[in-house]
DNA sequence: TTCCCATTGTAACTTTTGTTACTGAAGAAA
DNA sequence: TTTCTTCAGTAACAAAAGTTACAATGGGAA
């Protein structure tokens, strides 16, 4: 667990700081497609990503729900530091993109390490910087892009996260990712092969130039 | 100043630390209307909002801009904070919504003030809190409501921040702020009017029941 | 193999939103 | 007063997105 920290975390943190997170906090492994956090939980722990990719979903009342943005290795949610400290439940749901595995810090050592150690409330606010920044992207793609471009940039993003020119997705999942509706990403999907920037295969598409 | 602080901020900060924040603060004043960030802008002071309102917009490449949030007394600048640390440029801009005061706090003073002040640390996590929860709400209206509905929630937020039923702006303002376009704005207030909602008037909107 | 079901393709249509163009009214300026 | 500019109302049309319905296809299950 040690290297696992200190491989992702440790140009951010003091190596004190390193000791303790290894022996308070606990290694979580999860599946691609697990559920980790649903909407109104209560959080008492606060996730550290080592590998893989989280993606991070807000619902409306009505079922209606949408990707905001993705979690990568040395991130954490800073939707869950906001609920840790506030003791408020969830506004969020997290689901694994990837295998992914995490280590879970109690919250009480957050607010400890707060005091002691800068790094960690460097860490901290640098969450919080990168996951407005995310979310002022996410704004953007909905108000400013039309679904074609919201479309194409959902691919790149999910090519980066994955590692993959091939997405593994069927058009109904594409679709509640980006709140529309399943036909809808069907004909803009045949419209970007036409263009010949994607292949189109069954449960897949094929980034060629995008 | 220091009654300024007191009132907006006792309940947040130590005694001692409101002593600080009167020392190195300065007072701003702004009138309703007045710019005080520009997109691009490198930010080396933090306003503490004391009375009046801001509104935060966000623009993207071709000048389309789109209303944020409002922010109110005993708030800050969430994206300020992040732009200070940082060094980054300013990723929005602010428009004092009302006539305004503010005191400004240089960033070195932050930086200091996280590692010796508790409830400094608190209240900026809990204005990352409160403007992460603001954008999930934005993020909300332009993703699940039709611009019926985001007009109607318009028109109930500047209700509260101007504490009148009486909105003063152009069609034209509030298409800007939508980031739709005036023939839209004039249709649904005008049906939200046939419906007995509000009266429109040369310049305002009058609210009767939203 | 045959059957079944999930997935995809596509047409036809509706709704919502955006655009263009023109009108008249309000109110400030000359 | 007359003139001019801003603001609002509205029609007619275009574009984008959502909806309904149905056909075709691929790939596993029986």
């Amino acid at each position: 667990m040690l290297t696992n920290i200190k491989e992702n975390f440790s140009h951010l943190f003091e190596d004190k700081l390193i000791e303790e997170i290894s022996q308070v906090g606990v290694i979580k492994e999860v599946k691609g497609g697990d559920k980790l956090i649903e909407i109104g939980d209560y959080l008492r722990s606060m996730p550290l990503l080592i590998t893989g990719a989280i993606k991070i979903f807000r619902e409306d009342g009505e079922g209606d729900e949408l990707l905001l943005y993705f979690l990568e290795p040395g991130d954490t949610c800073a939707m869950t530091l906001t609920c840790c400290l506030g003791q408020k439940k969830s506004e969020i749901r997290a689901i694994a993109e990837l295998d992914t595995n995490l280590i879970m810090v109690p919250v009480q050592k957050m607010e400890e390490w707060m005091g002691r150690y800068k790094s960690w409330r460097n860490f901290v606010l640098s969450s919080y910087h990168t996951r407005l920044m995310e979310m002022l992207d996410t704004i953007d793609s909905i108000a400013f892009l039309n679904m074609d471009e919201r479309l194409m940039k959902y691919l790149r993003d999910k090519r980066n996260i994955g590692k993959s020119d091939v997405i593994v997705a069927t058009h109904q999942e594409i679709a509640y990712d980006l709140h529309t509706s399943r036909v809808v990403v069907s004909r803009l999907l045949k419209k970007l092969e036409s263009m010949g920037k994607i292949e189109l295969n069954r449960n897949s598409v094929k980034i060629i130039a995008l």
